[in-house]
DNA sequence: TAGTCGTGGGA
DNA sequence: TTCCCAAGACT
């Protein structure tokens, strides 16, 4: 009861009309995916834009829009390109789920992005939030939304304890944005919100004086913006080892592609072993020996670090052709390929793999 | 519920 | 350098 309450209230109340009428003076309008938009369209920016910066997202964005203008043309297009544009972005289930959605939409909605809420919500890769975003950007359907920025305004706004990662306190954080959205001028409202979070309520030094809410901000209030929203617990990171299996011949290298589940799935990279001994036990069998041990370095994922250990292994001349498929008893991967460095296949790479692949092309065409 | 899943920017 | 965490979803 109270709930409804307040959420009748919120319409007439200052805080829509005080947030839309700082958007339409400073908030951002210029964003790639913010022109001509369509349900397509932002349904690619929020997925990208998930867990992930916009600066990092805007180059990504408009080379997977002019390669897939359509939602039929994702659809039609192979894993690996999709993954091949998605490489460096991180979170690479997003791609998985978007191209296995755009699938869905092309052969259960006759190629046509749903527009109401349970079928979106229905798609792969798609929560409440992002659904949500895509259908009140296009449509101003009246959803909420609860993204990082969101979040961060709302538990500074009210003051909300408790780190949002436990449910009880994102369910709370959900209730408040349920209850500030207004029922028209979504679209504008709901992007206000992000902008307040990412250009005003920044998580350190947050420019108060600037903000259009402040005069009922608790958190200002109180002068506590240090203490919300609350800090998620920290974990020290486990360490583990990767010894990269580099097997060069001439300008190709041996790939492999990983399986879909967990991490760097779908993406092609070297053979991968937990220990120095069982990588030399692996090649021995092959009469090849290690050429060079090059610079170790240290690739930190959201869990883990993961301490890279690449190993270069030379192949004579004529392995490549004669003994390919030995290889298969070695890597036991469905899918593997030589990966030429001089002209390089269109495929998924994760980052680490992705740079020692331009050391050794700059090695490659020097001699 | 608590892990899993990437990478890079900013402090 | 190290730490935090960003337009979250899935298992």
């Amino acid at each position: 009861m109270q709930t409804l309450l307040l959420a009748q209230s919120m319409v007439s109340s200052p805080f829509p009309q005080a947030v839309l009428t700082w958007f339409r003076l400073y908030g951002r309008k210029n964003l790639p995916w913010q022109q001509n938009k369509t349900l397509y369209s932002v349904w690619l920016s929020e997925v990208m834009l998930q867990q992930t910066q916009v600066a990092t997202v805007i180059p990504y964005f408009e080379r997977f829009i002019r390669r897939f203008p359509t939602v039929v043309d994702l659809a039609d297009a192979q894993i690996d390109e999709v993954l091949h544009l998605w490489t460096g972005l991180g979170y690479y289930a997003r791609a998985r789920n978007l191209h296995k959605a755009a699938r869905q939409i092309r052969d259960e909605f006759n190629g046509e992005f749903p527009s109401d809420f349970d079928s979106v919500l229905g798609l792969s890769g798609i929560g409440r939030s992002t659904a949500g975003a895509i259908l009140s950007s296009v449509l101003d359907a009246p959803y909420p939304i609860l993204d990082g920025n969101v979040k961060r305004v709302l538990a500074r706004y009210f003051a909300v304890e408790g780190w949002s990662g436990e449910k009880a306190v994102e369910n709370r954080l959900w209730e408040l944005s349920a209850q500030v959205t207004p029922q028209s001028q979504v679209a504008d409202f709901n992007q206000a919100m992000m902008d307040l979070g990412a250009m005003i309520c920044t998580r350190s030094k947050p420019k108060c004086s600037l903000c259009p809410i402040a005069n009922t901000c608790e958190t200002h209030r109180l002068e506590a913006w240090e203490r919300f929203p609350t800090k998620k617990p920290k974990k020290v990171l486990p360490v583990r080892e990767g010894y990269f299996l580099i097997l060069k011949q001439g300008s190709k290298v041996w790939l492999e592609k990983r399986e879909d589940q967990g991490i760097w799935g779908g993406l092609f990279a070297f053979p991968q072993f937990d220990s120095l001994n069982i990588l030399k036990r692996s090649i021995s069998m092959q009469n090849l020996q290690i050429s060079q041990h090059l610079i170790a370095f240290r690739h930190t994922f959201s869990h883990f670090h993961l301490d890279i250990f690449p190993i270069l292994v030379d192949v004579p001349i004529n392995f490549v052709e004669e003994k390919s498929g030995n290889y298969c008893s070695i890597i036991s991967s469905t899918a593997d390929c030589w990966y030429d460095l001089c002209q390089p296949s269109s495929v998924g790479l994760p980052t680490p793999i992705k740079q020692i692949l331009d050391e050794l092309s700059i090695l490659v065409r020097k001699t």
